[in-house]
DNA sequence: CGCGGCTTTGATGTTCATCAAGTAAAGTGG
DNA sequence: CCACTTTACTTGATGAACATCAAAGCCGCG
């Protein structure tokens, strides 16, 4: 399937009953009209922190990463959003302007709803305002989850926890090619690229996961739970 | 003021301007009559993770402080609750169940209105839903953030961080009794004790703050905004 | 071909938690 | 009200966890 050149009516859209069950035929013209799909190659940058919010953002395909960038050039991966997933979280609410950036990390496409639309439909339609709601707040009460079970965890606990994810979360399967590099793995989890690599080359050492390149498999899930648990 | 005592109308509050200001008196009459407020001394639990989500709560006075307990029994502080903010967080949507406990850490009065209240306000309102949305986003936005600031920083940053949070966001005032224990500050920022108080002497022997017993006072706001800011 | 970025391993030093031990403060029961 | 227990606070010493530095191999790309 080429997604470059995929435009859907949101009426037929795969993710209609997802996100938007609660709209009529007529609002659904009214987001169409108003809607512009984007597809972005991995690597590719889909917005900039600081750049002003005027549409609200539905990750149709892919899988792209938030993140801040410090003086000192750092960089902090804050989440890794999966197809389903509003991103740029609830900014759409409170800012003006972008928090974090977002850049694609696999190839990825992007439904644009402008912000004004969406935001008369809160007010116009209450049940779909609750619903998206509901979707919003879900994604969000994760992001706080994720950042906490990684700050109370040490090294190996890290690495096992976004091993799990990715394998659990993103994959739904025990064999997966690492989509970000061992750097932004440390970005994300915020340790040192070296000790990334040094934990990920333990892991192989005691038969616990399989490494070629950027593809891994799981070898003993349930020994990487522990460790993931243990902290 | 005796807090303890001090039953309201929604229609004479003093905070209806803020949270509720697109509510008509109608509205306001129902809420009255499905709210509760209710008062909490200093140390008092006011729910618990896994505690159904049956009401919206709001801060109406003093101070509180969500967290998460581990297995291990160590307990980790997730954010800190002024007035006017609603706290639980986005529970009231994602979840049926509280995800985290709630503590006041100064007496406070809390007012609760049932969940199906607000959400019927939020169906039929949508002037109402909006403004309710864009407060409860900046509040778990604000929650993101911090975490991220936290975790980025080292300990010298962190204490530097947290200090100012107290007197610039909690207390406005460079003199401020510290709410919390030494204890429950490493559990916010996730240190151990030991090093919170290590780093509160060094700063003390520096001359960057007095403290005395929980009083404590900033002497040079210039050098600590560069500590936090250095990391 | 050569340059820059990513990866990997080893050596070194810093940052930090943990342990130990003592003091002060605050609650508890007789 | 006092002895008693517990909890909070504080400092120093030790070792573990971790980042940083250094060096070398490995691609992909112009």
């Amino acid at each position: 399937m080429d997604l470059k050149h995929q435009i859907s009516d949101c009426n037929d859209c795969v993710y209609r009953s997802w996100a938007f069950k609660h709209l009529s035929t007529d609002d659904l013209v009214v987001i169409n009209a108003k809607k512009a799909e984007k597809f972005y190659r991995k690597g590719e940058n889909i917005c900039n922190e600081g750049d002003p919010v005027t549409s609200f953002m539905y990750l149709q395909n892919g899988l792209v990463k938030l993140f801040k960038t410090e003086a000192s050039n750092r960089q902090h991966i804050i989440s890794i959003a999966r197809p389903k997933d509003f991103i740029g979280l609830l900014s759409v609410f409170s800012n003006t302007k972008h928090v974090y950036s977002i850049t694609a990390i696999e190839d990825s496409t992007v439904c644009f709803v402008d912000l004004t639309v969406i935001k008369n439909l809160i007010k116009t339609n209450g049940d779909f305002a609750l619903d998206f709601f509901e979707k919003i707040s879900i994604i969000s009460e994760s992001v706080i989850k994720t950042r906490i079970d990684i700050n109370t965890r040490q090294l190996r606990g890290r690495i096992a926890y976004i091993l799990l994810f990715f394998a659990q979360k993103i994959y739904n399967n025990d064999k997966f090619s690492l989509p970000i590099s061992r750097k932004e793995v440390a970005e994300l989890i915020e340790m040192s690229t070296e000790n990334v690599i040094r934990v990920l080359s333990e892991f192989r050492k005691d038969n616990l996961i399989q490494i070629e390149g950027t593809n891994i498999k799981i070898l003993d899930m349930d020994r990487l739970e522990k460790i993931c648990n243990l902290g």
